[in-house]
RNA sequence: GGGCAGGUGGUGAAAUUGGCAAACACGCUAGCCUUAGGAGCUAGUGCCUGAAUAAGGCUUGUGGGUUCAACUCCCACCCUGCCCACCA
């Protein structure tokens, strides 16, 4: 008996494929593309764990089954190489990221070539790589060439661990998406892409693809479309230019106009500071000073008390003529809708405890249904209008919209809708990142003419104003310098370095200042499914042709950890350079599949808690393929999942089980035994395979083999999926070449290395992945015979063995003299009889 | 506070979507083989009552409902995880 030695096999099978080229996907050809995408890993010197290995080996077993369905598969794989992971590991271990990314990129390629995976490696693309980041910034051009991308002055999110500004995106819960660190708000000068621009463009785009619901509600969620009605209020004794002196209010809820009784201003309002009397204005002043000092984890407590102060300023309902007063308050957030709120705290909540702790009035205008009113409640769903003037009577639901047109009509405001969804930052203050391909020039600036100089076109650098300029396409890439002191102090690195910083004016030819900021890295993978098209073109980012062949993505596999992030950023770059008539779709993504974590001892993986399971030893002791199978055996692969140690020795035991099975396989002189389990088997295991059940794979194989090396048929009626159907009669080992092709062929997708070597030790010259994918007969699963489940009061008390063509009545003849039956039913009369063919039977007494 | 998942043996889980709950594995028990076993093989293994391989009862978070029949559908509640969170 020959033994099964994975490492062998593997070894040999892994340096065939290589030297074959078989996994080289090829550019155009006659047979029908398949795109199937892992979500590229960045390179940490942790390296891989069982965890990340799941998605991989997920991915593959598809790639692997689409090619046996004869499609031209494309399976890449890169590196996002820049980023704050690398230069963090790089600054700790006293390397150069170049240096260290180089040595973890290179761990990690092997860890990946021991997947055994059908990547075509020779299109693998590196983020940091000069050949990549030139596109990189040349997409920063195109969005900039367009108005997507600007550089502006706001409140933003830093990070005070990072040394870094973040976007909103990498923000969670108030904390560092990166470091958990309270991330503080700043005022500074930063760079944007528009995305805000295609927030219902990216709602009504996910109705197209096929996501998991989950992911799509949280893009929903994070778009935050609301809509309702922008309300002008005017400021009275204004003192500014007239067009300045109202309040623009967002609301969802224009049908509680009347019961308007203040206004709350956010701390960082432009109009807060313009507007306050001068009696008040040290105490505005204070607490405006105070409400920016607080962290927004504080500012966001719901616990907290509200706190405000009143501006000794007045507006007037726009509807009722009323003077009321103008707060502020930091309970208003300055970046949703224009920062100001109408409050009625009658129907919110919020504006009712503020209400109350100022002893501001409360009007009703909404009458709620009488008993579901309490008195100390706020009111916040719909009902009927009372305080409302010409509205009073109908219900709230229609006065929003009447109210909104009374609104339009006399031009005191308008219908509007609202996204939470902010641009996106994207400059970074750190040094592994692409540069981002912009020179400021004073002397362009001074040579503008006054109506030229428009605010999107300067900037100002210590004071001074400085003309934006472009690099120019052909001098990319902008190099990122190596010898550069890249700790992080808040301030860019690439400012300390002066041969960066100061170079030539490309339009003016005088000496001008680089931007110094590099860009975030989810730019870099907002575009790279798009490089593995053509991922050597050195003339575009690639060629129309090839990116017309190949997108969409077919199927995209990754954590849904990215829900909110990679994944709206990757659709909005494709949005946005669909609108610039660069791409001819709009969806990158048309299939995703998320994968759920590994767990062990009831905790995520990670190196900090120390509960990590390397693949290496694992492959080491049992082989890559086992390994593929438990990866998909330990559970249903898009749910979380305990790895059991233990379960890793099932599946070895099974291939092993296998290896022997086809090695002394002899052909079974009798015509076909068990054609038909095998043909049932091909179904299930195909069924399961294409509604993405990987994890019962296996089991159908395991119990297919375990069938088949059955000495002796057992009783009948004994367990196992294929007990109906009855055992095998033959003689150990003794099958049919249908049989055993099926099963390696079955077997393929998940240990391909086994597979191929039974493949060829069976005889076969060519590979099993070119053999195509079995088929099975519908006409061959179905059985003359079957077992029907008799019944009494819904509780099973026997099993008959009946024939197809058996009548109604005579199959309940049958299994109402059944012994078993007969003591239940004996002596009461049977009332109701259920009968569903081929199922069971159900009497009731 | 809002939203979304999920809750099945000692463990990971399965159930063809309303029709035999617990497939397949892990673990455990017994036996065989072995100098030895963290190897292999064979058998058993949801829980309870029973000497039993007799017979019966119970069981899919809890409580109700619909149905001949519910892990599956409906209602209420409890628990766990994730996402968002003073978003007007």
């Amino acid at each position: 008996m020959e033994k099964y030695d994975p490492n062998t096999i593997e070894k040999k099978w892994q340096k065939i494929w290589e030297e074959s080229k078989t996994h080289q996907a090829a550019d155009f050809s006659k047979k029908k593309k398949y795109y199937c995408l892992d979500m590229f890993p960045y390179p940490s010197g942790e390296g891989l764990h069982v965890g990340h290995w799941r998605g991989y080996v997920f991915s593959d077993v598809w790639s692997r089954y689409q090619k046996m369905r004869d499609k031209n598969v494309l399976h890449p794989i890169g590196f996002d190489a820049f980023g704050l992971p690398a230069e963090n590991a790089a600054i700790k271990t006293k390397m150069h990221p170049k240096t260290h990314i180089k040595e973890t990129i290179s761990r990690f390629e092997k860890q990946l070539k021991d997947i055994g995976a059908m990547y075509d490696w020779s299109r693998e693309v590196i983020t940091s790589e000069p050949e990549y980041y030139k596109w990189t910034q040349w997409l920063f051009l195109q969005l900039y060439q367009n108005g997507l991308a600007y550089r502006d002055e706001a409140f933003v999110n830093f990070c005070p661990n990072c040394q870094t500004v973040l976007a909103n995106e990498q923000v969670k819960g108030g904390l560092c998406e990166r470091c958990d660190s309270i991330v503080q708000k700043k005022k500074l000068k930063q760079w944007f892409f528009k995305i805000s621009k295609y927030a219902q463009q990216l709602l009504d785009g996910l109705h197209k693809i096929d996501w998991p619901e989950r992911v799509k509600l949280m893009q929903r969620h994070w778009i935050g479309k609301s809509e309702g009605a922008l309300v002008k209020f005017k400021i009275v004794n204004c003192k500014l230019k007239i067009e300045n002196c109202f309040i623009d209010v967002f609301t969802t809820r224009p049908d509680t106009l009347f019961g308007v009784s203040f206004l709350v201003l956010a701390p960082e309002h432009e109009l807060t500071t313009k507007i306050t009397t001068v009696d008040k204005a040290k105490s505005v002043e204070k607490y405006v000073r105070e409400a920016l000092k607080v962290s927004e984890i504080d500012r966001s407590n719901l616990q907290r008390e509200k706190t405000g102060v009143f501006t000794g300023a007045y507006a007037i309902n726009p509807i009722t003529k009323s003077k009321i007063p103008i707060w502020v308050a930091d309970y208003v957030l300055s970046n949703y809708g224009t920062g100001a709120i109408m409050s009625v705290p009658a129907h919110d909540q919020r504006d009712f405890d503020f209400a109350k702790k100022f002893n501001l009035p409360i009007i009703q205008v909404i009458s709620a249904p009488s008993k579901k009113q309490k008195s100390e409640k706020t009111w916040e769903s719909d009902g009927i209008m009372i305080n409302s003037g010409q509205f009073n009577g109908i219900n709230s639901q229609q006065a929003k919209s009447a109210i909104t047109e009374y609104l339009e009509k006399n031009k005191l405001g308008i219908s509007s809708v609202n996204y939470k969804l902010k641009d996106w930052l994207i400059s970074r203050q750190r040094y592994w990142g692409a540069p981002i391909p912009i020179i400021y020039c004073r002397k362009c600036w001074e040579l503008k003419t006054k109506n030229e100089k428009r605010k999107t076109d300067f900037t100002i650098i210590d004071g001074k104003e400085y003309a934006i300029i472009p690099v120019p396409e052909e001098q990319l890439p902008v190099l990122l310098p190596e010898k550069v002191d890249f700790k992080p102090t808040g301030e860019s690195p690439l400012a300390r370095t002066e041969e960066f910083l100061n170079t030539k004016c490309p339009k003016c030819k005088g000496p001008a200042k680089r931007e110094t900021d590099t860009m975030d890295t989810f730019v870099c993978s907002s575009w790279y499914f798009l490089r593995f098209c053509d991922p050597k073109n050195k003339k575009k980012f690639a060629d129309k042709t090839r990116i017309k062949y190949w997108m969409p993505v077919d199927f995209y596999v990754g954590g849904i950890e990215h829900a909110t992030m990679h994944l709206l950023y990757a659709r909005f770059i494709t949005h946005a350079l669909h609108s610039l008539g660069l791409l001819d779709f709009n969806e990158p993504f048309l299939k995703l599949y998320t994968i759920g974590m590994i767990y062990l001892h009831g905790a995520k993986m990670s190196k900090s808690r120390g509960n990590i399971i390397s693949p290496d030893e694992i492959i080491q002791k049992y082989g890559t393929d086992t390994l593929r199978g438990y990866e998909l055996f330990v559970g249903p692969t898009d749910e979380d999942s305990e790895w059991n140690v233990n379960g890793v020795n099932g599946v070895y035991r099974f291939l092993q089980k296998v290896y022997t099975l086809v090695a002394d396989f002899k052909e079974a002189k009798s015509s076909v035994p068990m054609e038909q389990q095998t043909h049932q088997l091909i179904k299930r295991y195909t069924d399961d395979l294409l509604r993405l059940n990987f994890n019962t794979l296996i089991s159908h194989l395991m119990s297919f083999v375990n069938l088949i090396s059955k000495k002796e048929a057992p009783p009948t009626g004994v367990g196992g999926i294929f007990s109906s159907l009855g055992r095998a009669k033959e003689d150990k080992n003794q099958c049919s070449k249908f049989q055993i092709e099926t099963l390696i062929k079955l077997l393929s997708p998940i240990a391909p290395h086994l597979a191929e070597e039974l493949w060829q030790k069976i005889g076969n010259e060519q590979s099993v992945f070119e053999s195509g994918w079995p088929s099975y007969d519908q006409d061959k699963i179905a059985s003359d015979t079957m077992t029907l489940v008799i019944q009494v009061n819904g509780k099973v008390r026997d099993t008959i063995v009946i024939k197809k063509n058996d009548s109604k009545a005579n199959i309940i003849d049958m299994a109402i003299k059944r012994q078993d039956v007969q003591k239940w039913i004996v002596g009461n009369k049977i009332k109701k009889t259920v009968y569903i063919p081929f199922k069971l039977i159900n009497f009731v007494v």
